[in-house]
DNA sequence: TGCTGATGCGCG
DNA sequence: AAAGCGCGCATCAGCA
């Protein structure tokens, strides 16, 4: 070992290393840091390039002279820093250091750390990043300190990362640099200078607490787990962020001084305080569930950080940490989660804790005053935040679980799935879940020819392949597929959501792009409308379930904003748009020419021609028909979906393929253009389509009718692109789809508003559908009201929304899927009602 | 062994 | 060059 060869170095390397193969290319091996012994802080790249390894010096190359320049810029000098490398010999032809080689130098890394003893590293590229800190992904850590074992480390670009991209990344690097003096200067990260956590272990500070909390008030919980109903779930830690600094109380765990009874006694001096305070939180529905279900008091959120960003711009993320970072270059003070669960000792826990809360609020304060267009403001008011509330309750209540029809609906899968298993069985013993297996057994063994690809070239199994190969398995394997779904979505995959008869799922009001909510564990938005399936989900005794949905809702708000005239027309005279279609495209192609004719006779009791037919049916309606022969039901269905097509900007192209996969008719590019045209004599949206793209490429955003934005930078794209034509069709859909989901939210927010709690239940929105359990003595009074509701919300006033095309709906008794009309429901229950 | 992307499919 | 929109999730296969 040689004794500080290597220029300003103070280590001792190892000329003869011969740890890795890189030994063997090098001319400079053990090419140790350069720097002070005690220097300001320690930077670590990649590996030496060609010219520090010809001169035995670290960061001397290119990279290296970008990186003087911009400590220069930043006012940083090399005299003060330890720069190194995780590799310290020369790679041949400029490639990356491999894992091995990685792994075999940190013993020389680590050598140089351990003598430097540095506080501060700035880890310079993913190498490094991944060397020291196990993590991956530069583009998204750089930037924010990372501390770990009272040190702190700061990611951020490679300079030659920088010098490759055209320097476009110059300003970043620089203003990592800075971070980077900033953390120098106050020997730490530096937002922390702001921070007052007090831990709440004594009943003095309980009483501190409470008297600090005035005013606007960052409220966030700590859990073991994130459903609030787990085995092991338990609030670890809850606290408030004020004026006078952060307060976490230490619930579950188990340097906690508090018994049970301390906690129930502080939480329920802290919810009277809550009362009179404005109450910042984000995603508090979380937070407000969690302490409803374990400590059953209603906490209510004023002020939703993450939903007011979600407004603000629905295309970004919302997360905590994200935020702090995008509006204060927030260090990251995330620990890792098994920590978050309670294994921390609680002072790093209520540091942790703390940094949540002051951020919120710093949050608050920052977007509320963000929040300056009037009518976002104004969804935010009146439905994101009465709909966070509200869906704590919705939540908290769960849907309840008929365990015996779910026995049925999974015997009745089981039996059909073991039938088509064995059919299929016949053409060869594969895994008929595995689109691969199915496509090798179709394509190559029984030699079909593959009728199309996807989109990544391999031979496609999908449905719409399927049906177009005539063999015998395709029924079976479609069968197959769709109870195999069924049966592991809607029986297996619920069962373990279930607790005391009921499933919680966790709704997302920040969910989508367009406004509408999701749905997960699991995702009630999806159940297949079958009965079997759908029943499942019903009311416990005492209790009935009521479903009310916006009839065609999307349909008319089409045409209230297109004001078409025919459109309209069609909703005040009360003509199904879907039946007039469906017969459109029959009469077309003369399809379905004996259940045309049959149903015709049964309705006329006479024959018919097809032509006279099809006029009947046209009078008598879709629900007539279906009465006669439930086939209708299909074909009105798929009529429906082309609608949908055409008015949200599909061409005749995917028009030939959707006849062809679902009506079997193979037709011209011709005849399909016909089709379209068709429909847009009959409706002509072709100039309110243009006004809605010209409004996203004119503003970059459209707005629906409650003055939600959705923001479309691609719509401004100069040249025709992909990405434009997608952001033109995104900007007539998305008016339609998030004014109907504000129109649902605002029949249940109504709803929950005209009676008590205890009376009606909400339990799942489902887009243009909302449903409900409701105390069996009032289902007739909320089912009349719900009508009422529907056909005009109280809401519309607020937003001062006039509508000319009329909007109703229906509602329907019972269990899901199965629920009968308001009239029946009366004949079947005359007298029970109070 | 756990993660990611592709595929496929349920709903509105 | 390509042309309905919006979701969640189970499964498989490839990869580390």
């Amino acid at each position: 070992m040689e004794i500080g060869e290597t220029s300003g170095s103070i280590m001792q390397r190892d000329p003869n290393c011969t740890l890795c193969p890189l030994h063997k290319t090098a001319d400079f091996v053990c090419l140790l840091g350069a720097g002070p012994r005690r220097p300001q802080a320690m930077l670590i790249g990649e590996a030496p390039g060609q010219r520090e390894d010809a001169e035995g010096r670290a960061f001397v190359g290119r990279a290296g002279q970008l990186l003087d320049r911009m400590l220069g810029e930043v006012g940083l000098s090399r005299d003060d820093l330890y720069i190194t490398n995780v590799v310290h010999c020369r790679p041949p032809n400029n490639r990356s250091p491999t894992r091995r080689e990685i792994s075999a130098c940190m013993k020389w890394l680590n050598y140089e750390v351990s003598m430097i003893k540095p506080k501060i590293i700035a880890l310079l590229g993913n190498v490094a990043l991944k060397a020291m800190l196990g993590l991956k992904g530069i583009k998204k850590l750089r930037g924010r300190p990372i501390e770990r074992d009272g040190v702190t480390y700061l990611p951020m670009y490679h300079p030659s990362y920088i010098l490759r991209g055209d320097n476009k990344d110059l300003p970043t690097g620089i203003a990592d640099l800075r971070t980077l003096k900033d953390i120098i200067e106050y020997g730490g990260v530096p937002e922390e200078r702001d921070l007052r956590p007090t831990l709440v272990d004594t009943w003095p500070k309980v009483e501190q607490m409470l008297a600090a909390l005035t005013g606007s008030v960052s409220v966030d919980i700590e859990t073991t787990t994130l459903y609030p109903w787990a085995k092991d779930a338990r609030v670890v830690m809850f606290g408030f962020g004020t004026r006078a600094g952060e307060f976490d109380v230490p619930a579950f765990h188990k340097d906690s001084p508090w018994t049970d009874k301390d906690i129930s006694r502080i939480v329920e001096l802290a919810t009277d305080k809550l009362e009179d305070t404005i109450n910042v939180y984000h995603n508090g529905k979380y937070d407000c569930l969690w302490m409803k279900v374990h400590y059953g008091v209603n906490w209510r959120n004023d002020f939703d950080t993450l939903l007011a960003h979600y407004l603000i711009d629905e295309n970004s993320l919302h997360g905590l940490e994200f935020l702090a970072r995008l509006y204060f270059g927030a260090p990251n003070w995330d620990i890792p989660l098994e920590e978050k669960q309670g294994n921390a000792p609680l002072p790093k826990l209520a540091k942790y804790h703390a940094h949540d809360l002051f951020y919120t609020r710093k949050l608050f304060f920052e977007l509320s005053h963000e929040l300056k267009d009037k009518q976002i403001k104004r969804v935010f008011r009146h439905i994101l935040m009465p709909a966070a509330n509200l869906f704590v309750h919705m939540e908290h209540r769960g849907c309840y679980i008929d365990a015996t029809r779910m026995d049925e609906a999974e015997r009745w899968l089981r039996s059909e799935l073991t039938k088509a298993e064995l059919a299929l069985n016949k053409w060869g013993k594969i895994n008929w879940g595995s689109p691969k297996q199915v496509g090798k057994l179709l394509y190559n063994d029984l030699s079909i020819k593959c009728p199309q690809t996807t989109r990544k070239g391999a031979p496609s199994t999908s449905e719409s392949a399927l049906n177009q190969i005539d063999h015998p398995a395709v029924a079976d394997l479609i069968r197959y597929r769709g109870h195999r779904q069924q049966l592991s979505f809607f029986v297996e995959g619920w069962r373990p959501y279930i607790v005391n008869s009921r499933i919680h799922p966790s709704f997302k009001l920040h969910g989508t792009v367009t406004g509408r909510p999701s749905c997960e564990h699991p995702n009630f938005q999806q159940v297949p409308r079958d009965t079997r399936i759908r029943s499942q989900i019903t009311a416990p005794t005492g209790w009935t379930l009521v479903e009310a949905d916006l009839s065609q809702i999307e349909l008319r708000l089409a045409a209230e904003l297109s004001r078409v005239p025919s459109m309209m027309e069609a909703f005040r005279t009360g003509l199904d748009i879907h039946w007039k279609t469906a017969l459109g495209e029959l009469e077309r192609y003369a399809g379905q020419r004996e259940l045309v004719l049959a149903t015709a006779r049964a309705a006329q009791g006479s024959k018919t021609s097809y032509a006279e037919g099809i006029e009947i049916l046209r009078k008598m309606g879709p629900d007539a028909a279906i009465d006669i022969d439930p086939a209708w039901k299909e074909i009105r269905k798929r009529a429906k979906a082309v609608s949908f097509g055409y008015l949200y900007g599909m061409w005749h192209k995917k028009f030939r393929i959707y006849a062809r996969d679902n009506y079997g008719i193979v037709i011209s590019d011709e005849e399909a253009r016909k089709s379209r045209e068709a429909f847009f004599d009959l409706y002509p949206l072709t100039t309110w389509h243009h006004s809605c793209q010209r409004i996203a490429a004119d503003y970059g955003y459209v707005r629906t009718m409650t003055g939600r934005k959705r923001r479309l930078p691609h719509a401004q794209d100069g040249h025709d692109s992909p990405e434009r034509a997608e952001a033109w069709r995104q900007a007539i859909n998305s008016p339609i789809q998030g004014t109907a989901s504000d129109l649902n939210l605002m029949v249940l927010l109504e709803l929950a508003s005209a009676y008590p709690r205890t009376v009606v239940k909400p339990i799942i929105t489902v887009h243009d559908a909302i449903l409900a359990e409701v105390r069996d003595d009032y289902v007739e009074r909320v089912a009349t009201r719900l009508l009422e509701i529907m056909r005009s919300p109280v809401m519309l006033k607020i937003f001062d929304i006039h509508f000319a095309v009329p909007i109703c709906g229906e509602v329907k008794l019972g269990p899901w899927g199965s629920g009968v009309s308001l009239e029946r429901w009366r004949r079947e229950n005359a007298g029970n009602q109070k």
